[in-house]
DNA sequence: TAGAGACTATCTATCGATAGATAGGGGTTG
DNA sequence: CAACCCCTATCTATCGATAGATAGTCTCTA
């Protein structure tokens, strides 16, 4: 197997096992097992722990800001671009019952390398960021700083709404929190 | 030291590592020489990693249930009852930028032994089914589905606050969350 | 009431398993 | 040949867990 395929197959089992069992869970045994390679060559492609794990967060943020910039792109109101904004984080409970990585390593706060923190950062900042201009569309009028206030609670209540969810392994939990979100008018 | 003492003293250290760092890294040793006693000593009173878990969730699940039943005896509107609320979850950021422990469990579901789960969904039980209480106080006609909804969407949103706010050590990212919660209507 | 026996709570020492990490060798390929 | 990639082998540190011993306390009984 070739490296840039090792490299990528590290990345993608990797990830799984953050979303699914957390950053302390994470083992170069288990990742190396996966893919089919030995630890000794996972720590080739990814001398420590944290260097795998900040690539990890910043591949992931890097994925979810290429889309979100594409669904930004297609004209469409806020509620249009609700709806696919929480079908990301519903198709990562039907997925296997995942969740959000940078959640779970928000969750880890502590446990994580400096490094990966400041990734779990920028994903939120990406994410409110977006929430901002999403909700502009709908309300232009209304001021900055109250908007991005409203986007940051949404991407809260998002997370929110995974993190029980995934606690329940029901995805149905999911679907009724974020329609009592909308009903009760936070989410477009 | 007296084994009250020691078994209290443990529940409270594990306590505190729990929230702050994770299931995962919550280990014997660390437990042992935070109380000043040796490991061997914490499988006295917990013979195994499950059992300490398990406890810990289930008597801090107690306390949030006596807390709740305190507060819903005063008489007051549903916003008093929701103030009250999102402050016992602000508490835990303001100290040590902690999270509610069901919360990091909950994103840690995997690593978990089955009687962990199940009291962190008790957890999740207790909160939504006072939180639904709170809500019929000032809305005594809404239906009892939806109302049980939004009291799940509350929630989700309040844990969702905590565990960003975390992300970024600012308490102030929890105040503007919930502050946008209530705002539009999603919190009273 | 004195002593035997059981219980509590802790200790020291150690177990096998696993964690992340490293040194150095070997094969493949441009 | 040189760079790249993966390997074997090993290291130190830590994990949860257990064995066996001990000092102190409690209880029951002769």
């Amino acid at each position: 197997m070739s490296s840039p395929d090792t490299r990528q197959s590290i990345l993608s089992v990797a990830r799984k096992m953050v979303q699914s069992r957390g950053y302390s869970a994470l083992s170069f045994r288990d990742v190396a097992a996966s893919v089919g390679v030995k630890s000794a060559s996972v720590h080739y492609h990814f001398p420590t722990k944290g260097a795998l794990g900040s690539e990890l967060a910043r591949g992931y943020t890097d994925e979810m800001a290429a889309y979100l910039a594409d669904v930004l792109g297609e004209t469409a109101d806020a509620a249009a671009f609700m709806t696919k904004y929480v079908g990301v984080f519903r198709a990562a409970l039907v997925n296997e019952n995942r969740m959000c990585m940078c959640g779970v390593l928000a969750a880890e706060r502590d446990e994580l390398p400096a490094e990966v923190q400041a990734e779990v950062e920028r994903f939120a900042e990406v994410n409110v960021e977006w929430l901002g201009k999403a909700l502009e569309r709908d309300e232009p009028r209304v001021p900055l700083a109250q908007r991005q206030a409203r986007a940051l609670a949404i991407f809260a209540a998002v997370e929110g709404a995974q993190l029980i969810a995934r606690s329940r392994s029901d995805v149905a939990v999911y679907d009724q929190a974020i329609g009592a979100m909308r009903t009760a008018g936070l989410i477009p």
